[in-house]
DNA sequence: AAATAAATTTAGATAAGACTAAAAATTTTA
DNA sequence: TAAAATTTTTAGTCTTATCTAAATTTATTT
């Protein structure tokens, strides 16, 4: 079993190694967790100790398989709580991660098994990430930046990459929401910002946005 | 905004209160958390300082106004989970409390009001206990323990004196369920057992059983 | 009303998790 | 490749919430 305060540490080190594939930096986890490099040190020990990540000196850590198992567990309980709570409840897109962040800590299989299964096991989460089952296992889809389209290309936006509050709230005012279709119109070489077409719409994006907004292509 | 831990002695303190009147002793609160007397020391100190509770040495401790309705909004929380638990997710009503104990410290308003909302504003959580209202008001009703109906009264089952899952499973099996209409037929000097007629049917209630059960009397 | 028992508080220790400041190791730059 | 910059670790401190053991206060007996 596992404190509140590990299994932050955890998904924190699953989620970057989402994107980088080396061993991840004690300050990379401290940047995450808005906390200091030296009480990073001193919890991946622990963590180390506890056989949940491999730890050497100055090199960082990577994630045991039975520490993946442990994060991916913790990341299904955010999502699906996020899910509950969007589909259930009444809470925007915007809204759930700060509960999501408390929800996700609580233990007892039955409870998350149940909720799975009173919202017909979903496979995604109100921002477009895949909800690992129970063995740990996610459903990678093929996805593309905004940005990196080409012109005229066209796809389904089917996530975010950044789920702050302020860039899911833009997003609704723009009427860009999951399953929406977009095209590329033209790229901007001056601003990098795009030309996109949605419900027959034409709208100028930033690559700001663009650079966090995430498409299947089709 | 306070911690899991001081909620928890918040929590024990009101439930001791509706038992006992007097202050509460530093004992009680000590058996009720099953820890020591001297850690309740220190906190019910700093619950004092917080202006939760009335303290004076050697005095035992009583809510403020401000420490009652902290007390209620947990129990709130805690039994409109339990009802959630129960209606929703199929949970019996010997499983919910300690995923309830857990859920009790969610901190988010809209959550437990969306819950509510979601349940139906529910007025009694599975084991008859009253939901206090968003400002802390609960609806007493008259309720007396089987153990002390006299022969040939009757009334309805509205609610356990104990939670225990021993004690709950052991009514499921004898098909004692709130809501049930129970008639005592006769009481036995001897053990203190009653015996009373529940669907037609004839049984015999150990004096333990009835000192744990509550009756509406109609 | 003493003596004894029980309850309560104090004092000091411990563990988890966080911090600051300084030391050590690694990486980058010139 | 040596100097500078950055990163990481260590050492020591702090807070919260516990605990044990001892001291003190209150309650109960005889």
């Amino acid at each position: 079993m596992f404190s509140q305060s590990e299994e932050n540490y955890i998904k924190a080190i699953y989620h970057l190694e989402t994107i980088s594939t080396k061993g991840i930096s004690t300050n990379a986890i401290a940047k995450k967790l808005t906390t200091k490099a030296s009480s990073v040190t001193d919890m991946i020990k622990k963590l180390s100790e506890k056989e949940v990540v491999v730890y050497k000196k100055y090199q960082g850590v990577t994630l045991t398989d039975f520490g993946k198992k442990v994060a991916a567990n913790v990341v299904r309980k955010h999502r699906l709580w996020e899910v509950f709570l969007v589909e259930k409840l009444n809470f925007s897109w915007d809204e759930v991660h700060d509960v999501a962040e408390q929800l996700e800590h609580i233990k007892s299989p039955k409870l998350i098994n149940e909720i799975d299964a009173f919202l017909g096991f979903p496979t995604h989460d109100p921002h477009g990430d895949p909800i690992p089952d129970k063995e740990g296992k996610i459903n990678i889809i093929e996805k593309s930046l905004l940005s990196t389209l080409l012109k005229n290309e066209s796809g389904i936006c089917v996530g975010v990459n950044d789920s702050s509050s302020e860039f899911l709230q833009f997003l609704d005012k723009k009427g860009i929401t999951l399953g929406k279709q977009i095209t590329v119109l033209e790229k901007e070489d001056f601003d990098n910002s795009v030309s996109i077409i949605i419900d027959n719409k034409k709208m100028s994006i930033s690559n700001k946005i663009a650079n966090n907004l995430y498409i299947k292509k089709s």
